[in-house]
DNA sequence: CGGTGAAATGTTAGCGCTAACAAGAGCTAA
DNA sequence: TTAGCTCTTGTTAGCGCTAACATTTCACCG
């Protein structure tokens, strides 16, 4: 039998200089054979791949990165990568950067603040990242982001304009207005509305949207009942005071773990969903059309928006101090409304 | 007033050589005062340290790995970062390496194979972390993992026994027996099962459990219902097979999505939960205590899976070859029973 | 058949840092 | 006083790679 087992584990790596030698050229070639196969003679680069396979020869990132000074990783600093928005944006991100030959380093940050922010994308610089995604779409990042030296590349995830870098975002407005319309034309009076928390631009984005209709329709525009987080115990015991008030028959739920705590709220005051009150959630998470009753929501391509960023990013590092990028428009895309059964007209009353 | 801008724009960054100059020392000073600050006089290192400030000096990682060999990142490499379970791990997993003063860097997988896990971990190592978790709870990755060389430190989550690599896990057989217990101490004659996906490890082990409980207690053993991924669509399909037998009273579906798939399936046919039957679930994610009914589940401590992974590897890096490490039984943490109201005593027949 | 230019390959230097050793300063003890 | 120590700082070399320039090779043409 031919021993097709790899030699008996070389004392050290293979480095350039090792599969040169082996392949009878130059480290410069090898190099080429890399970074420019098309010069190199077909006969060669052959001879110099056969001996990269044969040491098993990997290039060092690191002397690479020292003298070219690209290090061919983008970083992607985020608040809570176990929500289903930011967790989906991330898979986006790391799926488009791998397409552009990018790895993805990931920052945490343990708090919303100006510091926090500053401080996970300088882990991130430390590791020489080429570029950061920031996906905070929190007051506090714009305060964040106008600490960062202007030569660094960074794009921001859904936060709001006037901020000093590009920005990738949903459309939160126009889904605001599309639920909203979507209840009113099933005949209720007005809508209600459980926000999300109030220095989170998504959730005021939604609540500008949902105030929008309301007032341009001339309808009565109720107080927004404001989580302080977007857990679906906020929407239960915001639901609790909603459902306590017969007057309510359509809810706009900021997002739909707080739709699914509302319904639990309204199920136990005893009001069906959707004949006594009709509910909507946004985000439309793989779970929604599974609740009692399926959950009509507002669809966000978090995916595209994921690609969005690194493609704004990557603008970015070619041309780091253009000023059309940076004073580009937000690249928003549109949600989709998805209606199920949790909507449906008022009661006669 | 004094200007405390920065000043205008230096034409390049600072390197050790310009901090170096700036404090009158010699760029080993420099360097000491980074790496072994007590060697340093301590006027000297105030000296160095301010001209750093000064200079907004940033240590170029690059360099630094180039010479000691050491980069400072670990890799993830994941499947699915979108479901709760791999996406809270990862959580814990950066919480823990930065901690240690280590970068997360990752590598998400278009396909659960051999050659995609293999793959994920050369992009790693392209990148030269120092070291890599996978997050594959499934059979290829044993495959994958084999392959790897072994002087590169790998730990695996929730993988099986007999790999050649240090796993971190939660002790899944332990909840299968513990939601199995539960049901049949209500007074069910047996649980039904609706299980993951065949070739996922964490899914078979809870089967395991269950199947070891029902068989230790002499009771019929019902054929488990497969799904082919974990989603609410899942258990609704499977679902509705069982809500049709009127002889099945209780189901442990193998996690939370395929339980509220399940408990639809039940509503359509007019099943109630739990007076009619009872459903318990795994995962005890955010939104269970919100289904209708709030959900019996068992609850896994992903966040401590994360940083058992992280101690495991940091372990291994720093004996790569420790035959003991290699052999260490999987570390594995115990998930906890969380009875609501899914669950209850069977219909008196 | 020498001249010409393009294509292929080689040589040199240096990216920014730290390991290893060298050397100076300041002190103690014989 | 000076050998011999410790503490602190400096010097040298090189990690593995690629940019820039230098050289060789080779096909083609007049």
């Amino acid at each position: 039998m031919t021993a097709d087992t790899p030699p008996p584990v070389p004392s050290r790596a293979a480095v350039m200089d090792d599969v040169a030698a082996l392949a009878g050229v130059s480290a410069m070639t090898v190099s080429r054979v890399l970074n420019t196969p098309e010069k190199v003679r077909a006969q060669t680069r052959a001879r110099v791949l056969a001996a990269m396979r044969e040491l098993d020869y990997r290039p060092n990132s690191a002397a690479r990165m020292l003298v070219t000074g690209r290090s061919g990783v983008l970083g992607v600093v985020s608040f809570d990568t176990t929500l289903y928005g930011p967790a989906s944006t991330l898979y986006g991100i790391e799926q488009a950067a791998r397409a552009a030959d990018y790895t993805v380093s990931i920052a945490s940050l343990s708090a919303l603040t100006r510091a926090a922010i500053e401080d996970g994308v300088d882990r991130l610089r430390a590791q020489s990242v080429e570029g950061a995604i920031v996906l905070a779409p929190h007051r506090s990042a714009a305060a964040g982001l106008r600490g960062l030296p202007p030569d660094f590349p960074v794009v921001v995830v859904g936060a709001g304009d006037d901020l000093p870098v590009p920005v990738a975002a949903v459309d939160n407005r126009a889904g605001g207005v599309r639920v909203t319309r979507h209840l009113l034309s099933l005949g209720h009076r007005t809508v209600w509305h459980i926000a999300g928390p109030a220095d989170w631009i998504d959730a005021s984005e939604r609540v500008v949207g949902w105030r929008s209709v309301l007032e341009a329709e001339g309808r009565p525009v109720p107080v927004p009942l404001q989580s302080s987080d977007w857990s679906p115990r906020s929407g239960y015991e915001l639901g609790r005071r909603l459902a306590a008030d017969p007057a309510v028959t359509a809810v706009f739920a900021a997002n739909d773990p707080m739709a699914l705590g509302l319904l639990r709220a309204l199920r136990e005051a005893g009001r069906r969903v959707p004949e006594d009150v009709s509910v909507a959630g946004f985000d439309d998470v793989p779970e929604s059309p599974y609740f009692a009753p399926p959950l009509t929501s507002v669809r966000q391509p978090f995916g595209e928006v994921g690609r969005h960023a690194v493609r704004l990013l990557l603008e970015r590092m070619a041309d780091p101090l253009a000023d059309g990028a940076r004073n580009r428009p937000p690249l928003t895309v549109e949600p989709e409304l998805v209606v199920r059964e949790s909507t449906a007209a008022p009661p006669v009353s």
